[in-house]
DNA sequence: CGCTCAAAGTAAACAGCGATAACATAACCC
DNA sequence: GGGTTATGTTATCGCTGTTTACTTTGAGCG
């Protein structure tokens, strides 16, 4: 597991290094990989185009990826990353929350990460909870990716140990938060045009709710 | 606007209608799109296989749709209706809930026609909220068809009433209840294996939490 | 009844796709 | 340097959506 992908910044805007190597292309499955990550629509892109702009032939890809399908896994595991990452940045979640206000702020701060990487990469988005999302998921997960489920339950956790909501967290409560930022992320994302809300205040909104949705009587 | 569509029967089992025209299909048009209708992944069916499914050559279908496009738009037409006739079956818009128990009761019953509609058929739903969701549409609502937009706030407007919430809904309120139900949907489908709850009790679980989520203080 | 004509099918072709096989080149290692 | 291997290329296959040109059918009408 070589993790090239350093920050997410904008190298997708450089369409061609301009190196032009003589036959060998020296980096062609991170450059392909890369390529395929500044792609507006991911699922959609063409082997073959996404190869031509390399200055490469479609089959070279096959020396470094069984299949289009195999190359998509490939993003989607950068993808579910990036994510991990935000997640990561959100809280730290080997130190429980301060206070009250705190664990609130955890909250919101997490549907903040997940809101934000849903705006800030839609293909990649789009890639990780679309139509072929259980696929990659099963198999990402099935080679241990699996922290990224630690974060919400953390934060619910958090709630509780504060004493923001009396009772602990069930499975369904850990469901319906994500339920509402899944499709928060969902709707804002194309079908609200422009949206009501900027996304922290979004993020901080459903967070909110979704605290008072928790707090039985 | 010839709607033909009638029950959801479960006419997809029937493979050939061993009709066997001459020349002349007589009625291909229909017979593509319930034949789309059947595929266990619209979006990504083939038209091709379709039409040979039907007995007929690809070019055939181009004397009734523009493109393949022009046929997953048809169907897309069909799920949204699907959906609207659920929603109009969950309560009647026209009269006012009877009492506060009647009013969540409409918000219940609303939650589960949306769970049940991807649940029964998931291949209709990937269609109209997947990927090409936007493009649908816009194309559908600019022709008129956006009273499916009435039944939410309607029966938000109905908690209100009956003194359920004691704050008039706003839209924020609205695009919160759609986004958590919208997101139990998608993670239901796939995601979260067997379910943890039947659609009933998740619809009224999720109902009853986006109820006290706006019970402010 | 027979003519006409438009509607609705067919067959053939095109470009683009993912994928494979056979071949070519370049780099590396002893 | 020479052989091996990694990594390219070219050619090809089957499939796709789509278009063109042709053919068949059925319905209207004098």
């Amino acid at each position: 597991m070589q993790n090239k992908e350093l920050p997410v910044d904008a190298l997708c805007a450089s369409k061609s290094k301009t190196r032009a190597r003589s036959f060998h292309h020296g980096n062609l499955r991170q450059e392909l990989i890369d390529a395929a990550l500044c792609a507006p629509d991911i699922e959609g892109l063409s082997l073959r185009q996404l190869a031509a702009s390399l200055g490469v032939t479609a089959a070279a890809a096959y020396r470094h990826f069984d299949s289009r399908e195999g190359l998509l896994l490939e993003v989607a595991r950068i993808g579910f990353n990036r994510l991990r990452q935000r997640f990561a940045s959100a809280f730290d979640i080997t130190v429980p929350p301060s206070d009250a206000k705190e664990a609130r702020l955890r909250l919101s701060r997490l549907a903040q990460a997940y809101l934000q990487f849903a705006d800030d990469e839609p293909a990649l988005w789009r890639l990780i909870f679309g139509a072929q999302a259980e696929a990659y998921r099963e198999t990402i997960e099935s080679e241990g990716n699996t922290d990224s489920y630690q974060y919400l339950p953390a934060a619910l956790l958090g709630l509780y140990l504060t004493g923001v909501i009396s009772t602990q967290p069930s499975e369904r409560d850990a469901l319906f938060a994500w339920s509402a930022v899944h499709g928060a992320a969902t709707l804002r994302s194309g079908r609200v045009p422009a949206a009501l809300l900027s996304i922290p205040e979004l993020a901080h909104e459903v967070a909110e709710r979704v605290i008072r949705a928790m707090q039985h009587e």
